[in-house]
DNA sequence: CTTATTTACGAAACCGTTTTCGTGGTAAAG
DNA sequence: CTTTACCACGAAAACGGTTTCGTAAATAAG
């Protein structure tokens, strides 16, 4: 079908491995016949095949990117940055998505092991009851980046923000914007970022002489409908919160959906924070203080770094690399 | 390295044809044999390397999404249902951004001579000067699915929405709720869903008697820097419009953004809608009014498209589809 | 019992590169 | 005039599957 070196060669009268030497730019190839290698065969417009040569040199020139959604502005965000680094260096990025779902996970992660991708970038879902999977994948000779969501039991590289420090400077916030109760909306599952952030919470309450049991955390889910009657029930019980720290985006903006259904005004009578990287936070309704995750930049720091491990086949699971977010003070905490 | 079907042949004592087809489940291989087979290779953990069969097979299971940006409500919805529908076909999703830079696209679509992916989802950039890259993309007999920003001029499927009357609809909306004097926030290129958009706008006042000069059309770009200066003066123009289309989610939230600096109140001053697919626009200050767009839908049509033409090698190219949008009506229109 | 047909498998070509290993020829070194 | 070094290139073996074609044995048909 299309033109081949071995077509290139039979036309040139040369033999297909000295084809293939001067399109590489080998050494071995005297300038003149790599001129007439090239001529013709940008005259024939030959493309290598990708997969003889992917066959051969056993690199697929492709990066994974696996994480639960993408219609979450932090990820969205992330793959901005990773499809930066890896266009630079002419990689191509296959996006798979989890939906929170192990089950999913596992066979994607599974689908690793005939080699379509050199690296993997990864967020990994909730619930992670067991991590086999990534156990395996890390095992591999493939390198491995977490970003944001790390799996802890695993070493392997890590790009984070300051999730403890970021939490509890917003749990500060809030008190010192006059808050006395308190409340975390944290994830069902166990992620290590959300412990952290959940520890930072606490850290505050203990930091200010606040008590654990009057100002709880609350478990949410990835679904809307069940995280809308929690945070429902949480604000119309007698102890309403009036000041609410959402560890993910998610449930930040369902707050705001609950207050505004249940006619609480924020921040008068409820205060909001939430780690969160939408733009239009300054847009909300009131606008919304956000503690803003470096995502672009993790994503890039995240596809560097596996880079690094690819490229100059470092070793880079011991690399943990700490953006720290910023707190965004804005209405929803005035 | 890996488990071969070299090496399980030779453990078997059988043909590697013979393990290759007992594998891929051939009619010519007794029960009992393809039973070893299978045992053997699942005990060996084999996994069948996927350059060697994308070689002989010519075709890699990968499709492309090309689109400008990810960061946008619209284009992580469609990705999404791409998604979903790849995953469920066992293809893999390669994700492409050309950040509305006709080079970046230019690049990227040649790349795809080489055979990387088996079919194309893409929504052009804006400033489509030439499409020769196009053409010869089409001209290939790699199947090619415009959604959403479709190239006029390239007889190839479309997935879009129903711009021309959603437009109008929005339009009349706002002239229904009281709008005097209209502006539509375009983009400037040339995209047909935006030439439609904007038609639809026209379209509306002609049918309601209003003037198309003191009812213009603003050209706005696709960064914000250029934006909010172009907006701010339209606003604060003598001839201040009192009613806002945006013709993508972008122009309507910078909109907002405007409108809050200068203190302008929404919907009493001006009333404003926009394309867009924000979960969240029922949550800003005001809540928006949205033409929202089957973002999610379109991505799924589009990569059902996509599959027809690749796995049933049916010619798609005369296939269109419309979905409608819906016009959300919220606060900003009230 | 012969002839056609089916069944189950093997040998080998092939997909398009890359890479190793030679080799004849020329130039430099001894 | 040998020996040693390149130089520039070619032959052929990979890489790991898929596919075509051939064939021995078993079965069915005549």
């Amino acid at each position: 079908m299309g033109v081949t070196i071995k077509k290139i060669a039979a036309d040139l009268n040369l033999a297909v491995s000295t084809v293939s030497k001067a399109l590489r730019d080998s050494y071995e190839i005297s300038p003149e016949t790599k001129m007439r290698v090239f001529e013709y065969a940008a005259r024939l417009n030959y493309v290598p095949n990708l997969y003889a040569s992917s066959l051969k040199r056993r690199r697929s020139g492709n990066i994974a990117v696996v994480l639960p959604e993408v219609a979450d502005s932090f990820f969205s965000s992330a793959i901005d940055g990773i499809e930066e680094v890896a266009q630079s260096r002419g990689y191509h990025v296959m996006v798979y998505l989890t939906h929170e779902d192990v089950g999913r996970e596992q066979s994607i992660v599974h689908e690793f092991r005939n080699g379509r991708v050199d690296g993997v970038l990864m967020s990994v879902v909730a619930n992670e009851a067991t991590y086999d999977h990534l156990v395996e994948l890390g095992g591999r000779d493939m390198p491995l980046v977490f970003f944001d969501r790390v799996c802890e039991g695993i070493h392997s590289a890590q790009v984070v923000t300051d999730d403890f420090e970021s939490a509890r400077k917003a749990t500060q916030h809030l008190i010192d914007r006059g808050s006395k109760r308190l409340a975390f909306l944290s994830l069902a599952g166990d992620l290590a970022i959300i412990r952290l952030r959940q520890e930072g919470y606490q850290q505050a309450l203990r930091d200010n002489g606040l008590d654990e049991q009057k100002n709880p955390v609350v478990y949410c889910t990835h679904t809307e409908a069940d995280n809308l009657p929690l945070i429902r029930k949480l604000l119309q019980g007698e102890h309403r919160p009036d000041g609410i720290v959402g560890s993910v985006e998610k449930v930040a903006t369902q707050t705001y959906t609950v207050c505004h259904e249940l006619n609480l005004s924020i921040p008068t009578q409820v205060r909001v924070v939430g780690f969160s990287h939408l733009q239009i936070a300054g847009l909300l309704n009131p606008s919304l203080t956000t503690i803003t995750q470096p995502a672009f930049e993790m994503g890039k720091a995240a596809a560097t770094l596996l880079f690094r491990g690819l490229e100059e086949k470092a070793d880079v699971r011991s690399e943990k690399i700490i953006i720290p977010s910023v707190l965004v003070a804005r209405q929803s905490t005035a």
